[in-house]
DNA sequence: CTGAAAGCGCTTACAG
DNA sequence: CTGAAAGCGCTTACAG
């Protein structure tokens, strides 16, 4: 009996191509005794006819198979890890496996098939954990029939595709306020680029609870950049070196932050006592910063975790109430940010 | 022919059961019309046999099938993320998908049938980023015939487990070279367990160049615990509470020496001015203190990489050179250290 | 409830 | 370099 589900078999692509099913299968097996010719045809009719092979019994049943694919841009880092381990934490419960793409090259160079072997290998949903999801990745999973969830994308509503994200504008609201009722009144931000929307509204945030306040927000108060320990080196630099330099920065993100605090110790600058530093992430490196960092917390794992369960829902055909998730953000308070010093500011050389 | 590699096949278990091939392939899969007692039968064999059934051709041919399983201990953190990306770098390298191991459970409580249910969903062999393997775990890989490879055990030599590893006694030793040449004579050491052979090589490098110095190692200058940031917090705080407090630090890990690192700013003292420290690992950690922690790097990146050649290796039915390989770790200077201070030790409320 | 028989998809030793 | 033939592991329609 041929198999219902039209799949092609060795015998169905040995006839397209005129040729044995002792032929065919050697092809498929990478023997050498085949003609270079007919190994080309054969090929091009497997890849035309989308043999995948019998499908073994064990698999299917198998909770090893692994069902999401998850997807990075670039090395692991203390954010993606929080969300991964999130991801995990769901599968575990769901009894679903999970498989981390070993990106030989970069989301433009997936290897030809890339999203149809990842359905023949069993996937049934892909995470990306990236900032914009390439639109060739997105049409090549959508022939695939893979259903795609991206965690935290710089513009969330801009594209049609289902996302988690987090309260961005919330979470840089929540920040400044924190800092506001430590006393200070000059408050530097040092964020991710003006281009993305993720980054935007933790600024706007910022700067919406600054205006509530009726405290001033001067342009060189404010600098956008990466997102890395380096930019917050580099940002962190040019606000304290300012003639009135703040005496509170919120950064943008975790890394930004260590960076910030860097920039203070190398002017001699004490945090929390002449700075006070807020994050954004709450990534294990809050935890590991001198002092430990004052922080708005990202529920990484927990967004991990729901888009797991969203791409199972998506895979099993559900429909979504949205496409796009936001979670709360929470101002975590550690020992990088104090109440703003009497004469705080002052260079601290004339103390 | 059977299966060279000696797996079950339905007939294997049929025999030992006493019953045709036709009703073990029913229980397989579950059909309805098995008396309860042949199931019951048939069910015992099949799992005494680790019967996985025979491989998907299908899968066989596809790169996005998951070849590799990476089980962790606990949650990902900075040292095993570091690891990791160099099995993903490897694994694509090589074309090879990555699974990581989605634990419910610790890896006491593994479900039934894990380590078959990886061979049957098409794993080829076992990465664990673990202290110690457990030997129930070993023993299941083994009856899969899936290869184990295991990344910086706590004690390589003594489990007959292949194994990467590296250079602790040499790191150990250059880590308080550095401080030696930078005339630091009070050198105190904060590191992981003395159950551990790796932490200990770390020590004992530590004392050797010590000794070989004439410079004296008081016992209260040696702290083992756990190697985490609150294990650098408390052995740190020992230490710089000692009527005579130690100049530099040499700490078992960087999560040890950010912990070191906030002891010291705690009591007031700037590193690298008032003490020096020295991590041990390298992770993403090291950057990112206030000072930029000097560290000994262990090339966590490669050992993942020669991890999953090595396994690959293994699966492929190859014989090892040697069943455990170190990589050379180095010492990496970075701001966390400092000529010692003329003066420097005194208590920095007198200066 | 059980299993002999037929048949599928695939692989391989071998003849040409 | 190619494929007919034998055979493996598995499934299923069917006889008892």
């Amino acid at each position: 009996m041929p198999p219902r589900d039209g799949r092609a078999t060795l015998s169905t692509v040995a006839r397209s191509a005129g040729v044995s099913v002792t032929t065919v299968s050697k092809v498929v097996n990478g023997r050498p005794d085949v003609g270079a010719g007919t190994r080309a045809l054969v090929e091009s009719l497997l890849a035309q006819h989308d043999y995948i092979g019998r499908r073994s019994p064990a698999a299917e049943g198998s909770p090893a198979t692994a069902r999401i694919e998850v997807v990075l841009e670039g090395d692991l880092n203390a954010y993606s890890t929080k969300i991964i381990q999130g991801v995990l934490d769901a599968g575990g419960e769901a009894g679903i496996g999970v498989a981390i793409g070993t990106q030989a090259g970069a989301d433009a160079s997936r290897p030809r098939g890339w999203a149809r072997d990842l359905a023949a290998a069993g996937r049934r949903a892909v995470i990306a954990v990236v900032d914009e999801p390439p639109s060739t990745d997105r049409a090549a999973l959508s022939r695939a029939h893979l259903p795609l969830v991206v965690i935290a994308p710089l513009n969330p509503q801009r594209e049609r595709v289902t996302s988690v994200g987090s309260t961005n504008f919330a979470g840089g609201m929540a920040a400044a306020q924190h800092l506001l009722a430590l006393g200070h009144r000059r408050i530097g931000y040092v964020g991710g680029s003006s281009r993305s929307a993720r980054d935007q509204a933790r600024m706007h945030g910022y700067r919406a609870a600054l205006e509530a306040a009726g405290v001033p927000v001067p342009d060189d108060y404010q600098r956008t950049g990466d997102s890395r320990y380096q930019d917050g080196i580099a940002g962190g630099a040019a606000q304290l070196d300012l003639p009135e330099r703040p005496t509170a920065v919120f950064a943008g993100s975790d890394e930004t932050a260590a960076g910030v605090i860097e920039a203070a110790r190398a002017r001699g600058l004490r945090v929390p006592d002449d700075l006070s530093v807020v994050g954004f992430d709450d990534t294990e490196v809050a935890r590991l910063t001198s002092p430990p960092l004052t922080t708005v917390r990202q529920p990484l794992r927990e967004m991990g975790g729901v888009a797991l369960r969203t791409a199972l829902r998506l895979a099993a055909g559900e429909k979504l109430d949205s496409h796009h998730v936001e979670l709360a953000t929470e101002l975590i308070v550690r020992g990088s940010t104090a109440a703003r010093q009497v004469g705080g500011g002052a260079d601290p050389a004339t103390r």
